[in-house]
DNA sequence: TAGGCCATCTGGTCCT
DNA sequence: AGGACCAGATGGCCTA
């Protein structure tokens, strides 16, 4: 996995215009409170994804949800067909093998299982995509992936920790680690794995 | 084409 | 017993 790190150095106008914003949308204390505690509650427009996230992607989880509990246990539930569109799963006769009869209690209790855990993971994307609306990312960047969205969580909880320690304001806080160049990499690595570079 | 990311299925384990 | 949670396996999609 190949990991980059975000230089504060590496073209400060287009950062402190990012971090203006943020300050601008988001006082600190109630972003961070609301961040902290509330994970629900804001309505954060600190990433490019956050519309993507917040009012997109949640009512489709939504739905899919409602369509997953209308479908089982039907015969063309398995949406993995979709994703996996495997020979089984083209073949009509095959098809309809899999169609649950009631003789067949184990495949019953077995797709249920499937039901059950696709709604599972579903809620789990849903607090990625929540939890991204939260995470800061730069405008060139891409979206990010579940492992990136929980290192930078890690690393913007740090930051936010760091500027509440410091008494400072936090516009100046993060000007001034700008100037200097943000070089504690211990309390805050900007580290995706995305190939996220700067353009 | 290789590697990263992701969704899905599956069986095992733990909990209620 | 049934559901939640977890990790491994598998295959598709996308990008460099």
């Amino acid at each position: 996995m190949e990991d980059l790190l975000f230089d504060f150095d590496q073209d400060g106008t287009a950062d402190y215009a990012f971090w203006g914003q943020m300050d601008q949308n988001f006082p600190f204390q109630s972003q961070l409170d609301t961040f902290l505690l509330d994970c629900t509650a804001a309505t954060g427009q600190l990433s490019p994804w956050s519309s993507f996230g917040c009012q997109s992607v949640f009512p489709d989880a939504q739905l899919t949800f409602t369509d997953l509990d209308l479908q089982s246990p039907g015969p063309a539930v398995c949406p993995g067909g979709e994703n996996s569109p495997t020979e089984e799963s083209l073949d009509v006769t095959k098809l309809s093998a899999r169609t649950l009869a009631p003789h067949q209690p184990y495949k019953v209790q077995r797709h249920a299982a499937n039901i059950r855990e696709r709604k599972r993971m579903l809620s789990i994307n849903s607090a990625f995509e929540e939890l991204r609306c939260h995470v800061p990312t730069f405008p060139y960047e891409k979206r990010l992936s579940k492992i990136d969205t929980l290192r930078l969580a890690i690393a913007y909880i740090a930051l936010l920790r760091e500027i509440l320690m410091s008494g400072c304001d936090p516009k100046s806080y993060v000007d001034e680690c700008m100037k200097s160049g943000y070089k504690n990499q211990t309390n805050a690595i900007w580290n995706t794995s995305g190939g996220l570079s700067a353009p």
